[in-house]
DNA sequence: GAAATACCTTTAAATAATTCTATATCTACT
DNA sequence: AGTAGATATAGAATTATTTAAAGGTATTTC
């Protein structure tokens, strides 16, 4: 977990007032390993840890910051917005029994042929889901 | 257009029961061009040909279809499910600017590497969203 | 360092998309 | 045709998210 003048520093760079909500939020969200979250999750833990805020601020602080480009919005399930922290183009499994986004690195996962692009258009991101579902390798009974 | 036989048909085939609202819902989606539609444009849609239909039969009805495996939700914006009258595996441009979405058969878009897939999960799907802005070019000015 | 200003947070309510529910109606089978 | 069970409907409920208004906080300017 990122220590207060970390966040500040996080903030500051972004041009983003260090707020006490948003320095609480930062703390949170920018950890070592990245993070897959809703806002309503993201505001559940940063009740359970103490701070004080409410759920709209919560939504303006990831809107802000996906505004800044220092978290992304994934979306992979209908009326769910999922916030990652990794801001860098990548891509996601996603575990629809579990509701778990997992990272994949962009070079994990090359693509050879892009279609042609329509014309005045360029390309802006590419995003790749990758859908798991349990193996039924595990049930031998299952076999067909 | 289909016509009512066909329809019905292509119900019965999925095993759901052809009635008139499902009927004429298939008779709107199930063209020779593929269709990107939301619930509720499909109901206006529906209603502008003069069929009478509630929106919650229309969500019924789409949900019941992505069961049966002739439609496919899309999501590329929060808040707002795009359903899809090509099943088959394929991918998508999204023009955020237009809300428009455009099909990008499977083989047009070839990943070589896939990552290693957690163990005990299997791919059931992989979705390419190659999301597309207006090209920079076209206007002289605006170069750096 | 205090006043002015711009921005932020909060609560509550609004909105939007989607789903649920109870009742009426329809479809398929006898 | 009659009937059981599935489906449609309208409207209410739910869920996720955004907005409005009012008070609070950070930043700027002197």
């Amino acid at each position: 977990m990122l220590n207060c003048l970390k966040a500040i520093e996080l903030l500051k760079k972004v041009a983003l007032r260090p707020t006490k909500q948003r320095i609480a939020l930062t703390k949170i969200l920018f950890q070592d390993n990245h993070l897959h979250v809703t806002a309503e999750q993201l505001h559940s833990e940063a009740i359970r840890k103490g701070y004080k805020i409410s759920l709209a601020t919560v939504y303006n602080a990831l809107n802000r910051f996906k505004e800044a480009g220092i978290v992304k919005q994934v979306l992979v399930e209908p009326g769910k917005i999922y916030f990652d922290t990794n801001a860098e183009p990548h891509h996601h499994f996603y575990i629809e029994e579990t509701g778990e986004l997992l990272d994949v690195s962009d070079d994990e996962c090359k693509i050879v042929s892009l279609p042609i692009i329509p014309a005045k258009y360029t390309v802006n991101q590419v995003e790749i889901t990758i859908r798991l579902e349990k193996s039924k390798d595990a049930d031998p009974r299952s076999r067909n």
